[in-house]
RNA sequence: GCCGUCGUAGCUCAGUGGUAGAGCACUCGGCUGUUAACCGAGCGGUCGCCGGUUCGAAUCCGGUCGACGGCGCCA
């Protein structure tokens, strides 16, 4: 008794014209004519129009009622039909009301604000279907390039009394009579894992406490990580490069129509997108950005006009490397032909900026205590990190990815905040 | 943290010292091929909040709250 359902991406395929059809769905939109209504039907693969008129369905002024987002279920023949949009329509014979929507919020006019206080409702409109297809193959994308890799997922708590990157970004959250952290970073547990698991990685939430105010900030983001024993830096970038090309392919062959509507059908870029990527050490960063007419001075590092110029500058995503090892964090390894520098990179990419950052690890605990004491650490909770450096340590590597940036990147979106469906930034939580 | 812009109808906005406006949405009426349908009517307001100047403040001044945008910090 079961009733079979079509989808609408199968009519406007030419899948079923000519044929009857049970579909169902939201109203996106309704014109009315007097003794003819047309509704605009939605479902998760598109929409259609649907024909209705006091002479087809029983209840037609039940239907000449319906405010959009009401959820219908419609019974009716596909017709080819050049004033459809689409070009395919639905002459209904039934209309079956499933809940008549109240008065719906968003309406053609729109704010940003009021549009992220709806956020719960705009998430049905066309962009944030489109966007959250394209993530989701993303986050598939990811997980399939390192498991291929030979990477086993490992998870690292939320919840740590660990610093990391500086006690001022981090959320504090009330652990009993205690105070622990949001975690800003698999990175240290991952590092006492590889010696058990080897290569590793994972994907999840990450947390940073600071008041940024950009189109490429989240206090709640998702953080792609890797971390393996005996990784040299060049095969860290080539994992890196890899995992971007990867998730390029998958994206542009599981959402090649979402990502031609959101990048206005300019695809020529991102088929572009293969090994090798261009690699510049910092220096010669600095050396363009200077050639360019910026007064960036060696030791200072890049803001977003910078990162701007010199993302520009390339066909494809950009490894810079070698940093100066005062603007980098505690764990990167000193390059061993100058240990004024770092084994570290960052990947940037237009309209985002850095979207990677990794390095190979140091290794010496004498360095990475002076390093933690320097920066005011509380060396006894990181006791247990340290002794990945006294029992068996080995050279490793790893980086970490933020993963609505490459979104953002391979969606062309002005803000970050439209690469996650409910995001957190300093000034919002809700809904 | 710093700098800037904006808070007026459900939504998007106009109104810069003298009785609060438009478009859209919604309701009612008309229309059997609409494409953000169209035409007519109706409904709709503590002008963010507090204080000050003034005969009179949405409008000028001070404060405050909120949102958005830019820089910095980062993935």
């Amino acid at each position: 008794m079961s009733k079979e359902w079509t989808n609408v991406e199968e009519i406007l395929e030419g899948k079923h014209t000519g044929s009857e059809v049970n579909l169902r769905g939201w109203i996106h939109r309704t014109r009315n004519i007097g003794n003819m209504v047309f509704l605009n039907l939605r479902d998760p693969t598109g929409v259609v129009q649907i024909m209705t008129s006091k002479d087809t369905v029983d209840n037609f002024s039940e239907v000449k009622s319906l405010l959009i987002e009401s959820s219908i279920k419609v019974k009716g023949e596909v017709a080819e039909d050049k004033r459809a949009p689409g070009g395919y329509e639905i002459r209904a014979s039934e209309v079956e009301v499933v809940h008549a929507a109240d008065v719906y919020p968003i309406q053609e006019d729109h704010s940003v604000e009021h549009l992220l206080d709806n956020r719960h409702l705009w998430i049905r409109s066309t962009k944030m279907i489109d966007i959250l297809s394209v993530r989701s193959s993303v986050f598939g994308g990811i997980h399939e390039y390192f498991r291929k890799e030979g990477y086993k997922e490992f998870q690292s708590p939320i919840l740590t009394p660990l610093a990391c990157e500086g006690g001022s970004t981090l959320f504090p959250v009330e652990y009993f009579d205690d105070k622990v952290y949001l975690a800003q970073s698999w990175q240290l547990y991952a590092e006492a894992a590889i010696f058990g698991l080897g290569n590793i990685y994972t994907i999840a939430p990450s947390f940073r406490a600071e008041k940024s105010r950009t189109p490429r900030h989240l206090t709640e983001y998702w953080h792609a990580e890797v971390e393996g024993p005996w990784l040299e830096f060049e095969a860290l970038l080539e994992l890196a490069e890899g995992m971007v090309c990867h998730v390029v392919e998958k994206v542009m062959n599981e959402c090649e129509d979402e990502l031609k509507r959101l990048r206005e059908e300019d695809m020529s870029y991102l088929k572009n997108i293969a090994p090798p990527f261009p690699r510049i050490t910092y220096q010669e960063a600095v050396d363009i950005l200077q050639k360019e007419g910026f007064n960036t001075k060696y030791g200072d590092d890049f803001g977003t006009p910078e990162e701007k110029a010199l993302t520009d500058m390339f066909e494809k995503p950009v490894f810079v490397t070698h940093y100066p090892k005062e603007i980098k964090a505690f764990y990167m390894k000193r390059a061993p032909e100058d240990d004024t520098k770092v084994l570290g990179f960052d990947l940037m990419v237009p309209n985002v900026g850095e979207l990677i950052g990794g390095s190979a690890r140091e290794t010496e605990i004498d360095s990475l205590e002076a390093r933690l004491k320097e920066e005011g650490e509380d060396l006894s909770i990181y006791q247990w990190f340290l002794d990945t450096r006294r029992f068996g340590s080995v050279p490793h590597a790893g980086f970490g990815l933020g993963v609505e940036r490459i979104i953002m990147w391979l969606c062309t979106l002005d803000h970050i905040r439209d690469a996650i469906p409910f995001p957190r930034t300093p000034n919002r939580y809700r809904p």
